[in-house]
RNA sequence: GGACCCGUGGUGUAGCGGCCAAACAUGCCAGCCUGUCACGCUGGAGAUCGCCGGUUCGAAUCCGGUCGGGUCCGCCA
């Protein structure tokens, strides 16, 4: 054991990014480095060509040095300078100089040295890219940038989000190892569990018939896990979900997952709370947070103040209650859309957008359309114009003097601009929490470099479901109820197993909680229910029966009889933390290899149409549907990808494959 | 599953019934240039306007379909 130690180490190979190639990144040499000789390898970002003079700026993913070629210094190294094109990739060794007085660049971070060459070599040539890539902010089309994504990764922006994704991730796995968390894979190919979402599903070589699933999260491993007795477990997790894309939402995603023993909802909120802070500190030292500690609401509060259980708590234009002033004075407001709503047990609800008496009719107009869209009935708004007159289409129902007390009482003031939206409780708080996201945005109330975390938990643990007549679990069906609610988890006849929508068990909170940051719900966890009467209890209220819940959850109930610590966790999405970090409101830009929002990879032209050799040997046969034909259906059909050498080409590959692009 | 927007030289755009086998910028190619850094100057090549069909004397331009990309609703936590 000793001999080990007396072992030279090479220390380089650990700190150094020295290779064969280059003694420094083109990112390194500054000032003090003068004098000294050096090579450099990257791609040339840009040539300019003075005749006997050639600068090539060297570029790679650390930075940009500019070189120097003199056709009298390094006559050969400058002819080769000649034919070097942007994109060639190459090895460049000379004498790093101090830039002559006048010519520093201060752009760059290198700006004040230049390697004045004396060979260059050509490692490869390139092409010239179907877009610029030494242009960061040249837009280009979202279809060629997936196409060429590698390209497109070569650029500024794209390489800088990966690089900020990156470290996030470390500062997360930092964090957690130090707050005594394990990091633990768990398999890809597991089983089907009923999770609202559609599974993919992965056919069985060995057993022909059956699939595997695809996870779309890790969670009941994860509690196996903690059966296990590991404590505190993390995990940078692939997940899976078979659904439609959004900006942000892909099929397969990213989740920091975790899971506690031996916790309270508080301990958990308070480890993500501290690990948050932290890892944005860390990686957005320059974006302040809006409030430490993180606001915590519970979810009625949160719908009740912002018509969001995500609310963005970056600027106020709080939803207040109009209904106390309306009924004021007994015998309704003289506007029967109000009084219905009154009396049916609905809500009348507005907002203050802030200066905006003065809108146009359109920007009103438009407004309304936004609330229909939303799904109100209709949008009622009053002004409050700079001289203190009120107006308001509605005026002749409500009468002046209830104007001036709805504006009085939502606190508008002169140049403001009342949205009052009346229905069904739901429907309010939803309508105007958008409309409030909207207007927030719209009218510069949000600072883009704050970062507002916030919790909302105490959600409902069930909503009705009238089709299958049951209750739903609102969020996970393993989620445990608030302890004072206990006894809610009953029905009202008795039968656990006959759920009706007057249960008691519609009034249980559950203890779950979820944080969001900007209006963004960026994750979501619960404190588990772990002991099996209990379990037992909520599931027959989720109408499952007790044959069902073991064919769905045997191994986690059998696990649960073995002795089940306390516990609880929470799955946060990375990608929507990263791309909130990078400022960005799309998750395929903090994403490597994203796909399309129909869901194919541009760059593999995946999905793609399997071998029959492939699917036979599963025992499947395609039905409906000929397989080869989506081979030829493709117009623009990725260009100039034959993938020789990889697999022998095989039929039903006859697709056209456009040839690539002509001599460079 | 539905709605909307987009598709013109390599890239980004203009043109929106004849004046357009199409304009501008940039890129590309060639030549010149010893201090540039979005170098400059001169010259040149390059698109039958995603694809198919229709309307019309005439279509990049209008209509229908289709393919591709994007956004939103449904879906999804």
């Amino acid at each position: 054991m000793r001999a080990m130690t007396d072992t030279p180490v090479p220390t380089h190979a650990l700190d150094d990014l020295a290779t064969p190639f280059r003694t420094h990144t083109c990112g390194a040499l500054r000032a003090p480095d003068a004098g000294r000789e050096a090579r450099l390898a990257g791609w040339v970002h840009r040539r300019r060509d003075h005749g006997h003079l050639i600068f090539l700026d060297l570029r790679d993913r650390h930075g940009i040095t500019q070189v120097v070629l003199d056709a009298h210094e390094a006559p050969a190294a400058h002819a080769v300078a000649a034919r070097v094109r942007p994109e060639f990739v190459v090895s460049v060794a000379g004498t790093v100089t101090r830039r002559l007085p006048g010519t520093e660049n201060p752009r760059l971070a290198t700006g004040e040295i230049e390697l004045r060459a004396r060979e260059l070599e050509i490692l490869s040539e390139a092409q010239t890219p179907p877009f610029y890539i030494n242009e960061p902010d040249a837009p280009v089309d979202e279809a060629v940038r997936l196409r060429y994504r590698y390209l497109d990764i070569r650029r500024e922006p794209m390489r800088d989000r990966l690089l900020l994704r990156a470290a996030l991730v470390r500062a997360i796995r930092d964090a957690h190892h130090r707050a005594g968390f394990v990091e633990i894979e768990t398999p890809i190919l597991i089983k089907s569990t009923p999770e609202g979402a559609r599974d993919f599903i992965v056919p069985s070589r060995l057993q022909p018939g059956t699939v595997y699933a695809l996870p779309q999260s890790p969670q009941q491993l994860k509690q196996l896990l903690m059966v296990a007795g590991m404590d505190r477990y993390f995990q940078i997790a692939r997940c899976f979900r078979d659904e439609d894309l959004r900006g942000d939402r892909q099929p397969e995603f990213t989740q920091l997952d975790l899971e506690m023993s031996f916790v309270h909802e508080q301990t958990v909120m308070d480890f993500v709370e501290a690990m948050a802070i932290e890892v944005s500190r860390t990686v957005v030292p320059e974006r302040p947070l809006q409030a430490v500690p993180f606001p915590r609401f519970t979810y009625e509060e949160a719908m009740e103040r912002f018509g969001s259980d995500k609310p963005d708590i970056r600027f106020g234009m709080e939803l207040v209650d109009l209904a106390p002033v309306l009924r004021e004075g007994g015998e309704g407001t003289g506007f029967r859309v109000f009084d219905e709503v009154l009396g049916t047990g609905g809500r009348i609800k507005g907002i203050v957008a802030p200066g905006m008496a003065g809108a146009s009719r359109r920007e009103v107009d438009e407004l309304v359309a936004l609330a229909r869209r939303y799904g109100a009935k209709g949008l009622v708004h009053v002004s409050i114009d700079a001289d203190g007159a009120v107006h308001s289409p509605v005026a002749k129902f409500l009468g002046e003097e209830r104007l001036r007390a709805m504006l009085g009482a939502a606190g508008a003031g002169r140049g403001d601009l009342l949205l009052v939206v009346a229905d069904e409780a739901a429907v309010t708080a939803d309508v105007l929490g958008r409309l409030r996201r909207e207007l927030g945005e719209r009218l510069g109330l949000v600072d883009p470099a704050v970062l507002g975390y916030c919790w909302v938990h105490r959600f409902p643990m069930y909503q009705w479901d009238a089709d299958n007549h049951r209750w739903d679990a609102t969020h996970n069906p393993f989620s445990g109820v608030v302890p004072e609610d206990e006894p809610l988890l009953a029905t009202a006849s008795g039968d656990p197993y006959r759920p009706a929508p007057d249960d008691p068990a519609g009034r249980a909170r559950a203890m779950q909680y979820d944080i969001a940051l900007n209006g963004w719900e960026l994750g979501g966890g619960s404190v588990r229910i772990h002991r099996r009467d209990l379990l037992e209890r909520s599931f027959a209220l989720q109408g499952y029966s007790l044959e069902r819940m073991h064919s769905l959850f045997g191994g986690i109930l059998e696990a649960f009889d073995f002795g089940a610590p306390p516990h609880g966790g929470i799955a946060l999405g990375i990608d929507r933390w990263a791309a909130l970090l990078a400022d960005q409101t799309n998750i395929r830009e903090v994403m490597a290899f994203p796909k399309t929002s129909s869901g194919t990879d541009l760059m593999l032209d995946a999905p793609s149409v399997p071998d029959p050799a492939q699917y036979e040997e599963l025992g499947l046969r395609f039905v409906g549907i000929a397989p080869a034909a989506r081979a030829d259906a493709a117009g623009t059909a990725p260009a100039g990808r034959e993938r020789e050498g990889e697999r022998a080409p095989s039929e039903g590959h006859s697709g056209t494959h456009v040839p690539g692009g002509g001599a460079a």
